[in-house]
DNA sequence: AAAACCTCCAACCGCCAAGCG
DNA sequence: TCGCTTGGCGGTTGGAGGTTT
């Protein structure tokens, strides 16, 4: 039986501006009606991806800058191979970005010295940078969290600051829902990242000393956008 | 000059979860 | 509750272009 086909491999710039109009026009989402409004003979899952990876607008094409690696390590280690995550945490930076940077650059590195970690591209003279490397240790988010195991007394409770406390739903005494509110996480994110005084070098193994994270510029990404995994609990309340 | 090899990244694939009837 | 649709994600691949031999 011959089944309809559609168009695969790289997209033409016609396509590309066929997709734009698109989108300008009716706005993301939607992706299924996407192909037909556009007049493509794409599926919806390859305009969707066109469009995040490559077309819209504010996408920082060109090499990854030193602070963005340095970026990109430390989250790595907070969230592991959550790309999209990772992603919304570095502006301009699409998942695909930062997977494909992780994957050819930072994985495994056989040819490189280690403490090395070559970024360039467009043109750019090729630059070797030192860097001194935080050996990325993944850690797997698990779909839900139960806190409950760790935070279970009032000792806890001092640990935490209070939007923190106010993120987790945390009342002194109380162990309540796993549930987050993403703008409380997103609070407490920008808190930990944006103070510059604030050490947590125990409790990650990393310091936030002097490292500022943008607020995001990719809407609909934040950080906390999910529920955290119980072994990053463990790490951020040991 | 050209073959072999390497690097990079756009795009595809398969899976999962949420939403909905 | 169940099955279908859709959106979204991470893993993987294919191939273009660059580099080395």
């Amino acid at each position: 039986m011959r089944q309809s086909s559609v168009r695969k491999g790289a997209w033409t710039a016609e396509e590309d501006m066929l997709l734009k109009n698109c989108i300008e026009k009716f706005g993301e989402g939607k992706w299924h009606l996407v192909p037909l409004r556009a007049g493509l003979n794409r599926c919806r899952k390859s305009c969707r991806l066109r469009w995040l990876n490559y077309l819209r607008p504010n996408i920082k094409r060109g090499g990854f800058e030193e602070d963005e690696v340095d970026l990109m390590l430390r989250l790595h280690k907070l969230l592991g191979n959550r790309w999209s995550l990772i992603a919304g945490r570095i502006p301009g930076r699409t998942a695909n970005d930062v997977k494909n940077y992780w994957n050819t650059h930072l994985r495994s590195r056989p040819k490189q010295q280690k403490g090395q970690l070559k970024v360039h591209k467009d043109g750019e003279q090729s630059k070797h940078t030192m860097v001194t490397i935080i050996k990325p240790q993944p850690c797997t988010i698990s779909k839900a969290l139960n806190l409950s195991p760790y935070i279970t007394s009032q000792d806890t409770h001092n640990l935490l600051t209070s939007s923190c406390m106010e993120a987790f739903n945390i009342s002194p005494g109380v162990v309540s829902s796993p549930t987050l509110s993403a703008d409380k996480m997103n609070e407490y994110l920008d808190e930990l990242f944006d103070d510059p005084e604030k050490e947590i070098d125990d409790q990650l193994g990393w310091s936030f000393r002097g490292f500022s994270a943008e607020r995001d510029t990719l809407e609909g990404n934040s950080l906390f956008d999910f529920p955290l995994d119980d072994e990053v609990m463990l790490g951020l309340l040991d």
